[in-house]
DNA sequence: ACTATATATGCTCTTGTTGAGCATAATTAT
DNA sequence: ATAATTATGCTCAACAAGAGCATATATAGT
């Protein structure tokens, strides 16, 4: 890095006197489809409030993030880790405020945490006894129309979020906020895009809509908001700190790298049906695809290979196993498992 | 985030017992386009590297990372950030080592920075004079291939990777390093990812094709790389520290992200014609595209309107001159501007 | 055995998008 | 004027994508 004079007048590269008080956590998004679920590793405080698994970075002991990330996921939960992504960084004042004893009182002004998208085919058993896969979508019931548009939309979030709109400081702040609800949640021409879950969470917990938004303006001493509930009932199940939003730029983050790369074959066993394939993802997109059209897309692609042999789990005509074609993944790692999506809901599917 | 008895067994919320002893600064990759040019803030050390612009981040003073790097990037550059996007953390052990004294010695036991990419219209002019706007293929001349496939690829890049990846520790890790070249470089069926271009810079690093791979090994006390050349001859100027690899992050995001989002009309000014706005975005992404067919998406975006009047400056038929439509933008964020790709090199475009 | 039901799979049809190129228009430089 | 240069309109063919019809092969129940 750049070094400068201390006194330089306008010098670019300040010379960073960087005072060594921040901590690092790792917080770790363990992902899986089981059950047509989509469903992350969450633990459970002594409070009982749910949490994502995380630890903490050691500079001394761990060469990367991810080195140090692996270690402690796998030294708590028996799941080694495939796919890794680091997803964000969460820096922001306050985040840590909940769990400011956790550090021992004050040995840091600040605790960032670095985020981390992991996937597995499986569920792996979990060792510790407050672990457990939980549905995201218990912390997100907005995010799964795979059974149409979920109700609490049109019932509450909708309405309620049209209300904070009108609640802005002024005119302008008022259009910014219907623009953002616009593009979140899709009312204008354009629809629904399942990858800015993280977009519409944010909303939802700046409305009010969420126990989190409550609960951080409390401790932070402010008003409560002018909407929603303190139990923030109906929106989904709070979470400790941040870590909803985490989640949701989990979710986010997978939801749109679907589209151009074929990570879902992260989330597969060895063998699988196109209609496991198929509710594979759609648990994770939250909709549901043309049955034939995503049968069509999935066999042109290369991605997979068909075993010769079928399963008959599903009660009906047994069906074609696949597996995934290591060699055409590799050729076509460029392009996604393009979702054919659906305009009217179907009565196929 | 949830507390746990120190003494839990396998609990999976290990209690964070972080140390704080790990500082953070603030890459910020500002970029601009002008004279056709994709540029990019860079500082000069006393040394004479280049650099990126960064600063320190101070939890006392700053509650969110953006607010700190916005503070010091305008105080330092007289730019004020519009679009500004978090890239990612970096963290390895050894990345700052050559900045290591800065730290005043041994005040931390790493430095890890999070780099942001932020966009503006035009090259502010800059205030320190050891700043200045460089042309971002100075230290990626790989990576235009405006003027067609760039020399030094088949002459010395594809060569040197592919005698790399037959320097594999065995087959296995051989047909690794190859499976990664065929990626990065498309050199199957796939073609060139323009978006790759962190992956195709970390091979050239790996295979010791740059100044900083020797640099570096140097650093750590290993043998140099059996490729290459210490002075990196051919491919591109070395930066300090790891702040190429931040930029050639930087530069794959910005390339992936116009795809999606219409952010390429954070890099323009109020008034463009049709060309202006395709010169911009090839010299972003590296390579032409198909002028009829690049004005015709445009045109059906909704994202521009005109203003009704022509510029003359291209000596030629005299050009629309467009705006961005607002509305238009704020409607259809969800799309980027899609780029119509050339399949063969045309004489046109 | 026959029927209802469920899933699997093949195929077609229509529409919209995209890559490419021809042709023409309106300027400036020589 | 003439050439060169840039802008713009328009057409075409190939292909991708959304929908839905039809058929195949199971299981469960009567």
């Amino acid at each position: 890095m750049p070094q400068s004079r201390p006194d330089a007048p306008t010098a670019a590269p300040a010379a960073p006197s960087i005072a060594a008080n921040v901590a690092v956590a790792l917080n770790a998004v363990l992902a899986v489809v089981s059950d047509a679920r989509p469903k992350a590793l969450c633990v459970r405080s002594d409070g009982g409030e749910f949490a994502l698994p995380y630890g903490p970075f050691d500079p001394a002991r761990h060469r990367t993030f991810e080195i140090g990330l692996r270690e402690w996921v796998e030294r708590q939960t028996s799941v080694s880790l495939g796919y890794v992504e680091q997803l964000y960084t969460f820096g922001d004042k306050g985040r840590e405020a909940p769990a400011a004893a956790l550090d021992g009182g004050a040995a840091s002004d600040r605790i960032i945490s670095v985020g981390y998208l992991a996937l597995a085919p499986e569920p792996a058993e979990v060792l510790a006894e407050n672990a457990a896969w939980r549905d995201w979508y218990g912390f997100f019931p907005w995010e799964d129309w795979r059974s149409g548009e979920p109700a609490i939309l049109r019932k509450l979030i909708i309405p309620e979020l049209t209300a904070w709109a009108g609640r802005g400081r002024n005119q302008q702040d008022s259009n910014a906020r219907r623009a953002r609800l616009n593009l979140a949640f899709g009312f204008d021409s354009l629809g629904w895009e399942e990858e800015r879950a993280l977009d519409r969470y944010e909303l939802i917990y700046e409305a009010g809509l969420v126990a989190e938004a409550w609960r951080d303006r409390a401790a932070a001493g402010q008003q409560p908001p002018a909407g929603g509930s303190p139990d923030g009932a109906g929106t989904g199940a709070p979470m400790i700190s941040d870590h909803r939003r985490i989640l949701a730029t989990a979710i986010g983050r997978l939801r749109g790298k679907l589209k151009y790369r074929p990570i879902i074959f992260e989330m597969m066993g060895e063998e699988f049906t196109l209609l496991q394939l198929q509710r594979a993802i759609e648990a994770i997109v939250g909709f549901e695809f043309h049955k034939q059209n995503f049968r069509r897309t999935v066999q042109q692609s290369g991605f997979v290979e068909t075993t010769g042999e079928t399963s008959q789990e599903a009660g009906g005509r047994p069906a074609a196993l696949f597996r995934v074609d290591r060699a055409g993944l590799r050729a076509r790692a460029a392009t996604g498992l393009v979702i054919p999506r659906m305009r009217k809901p179907s009565a196929d599917s």
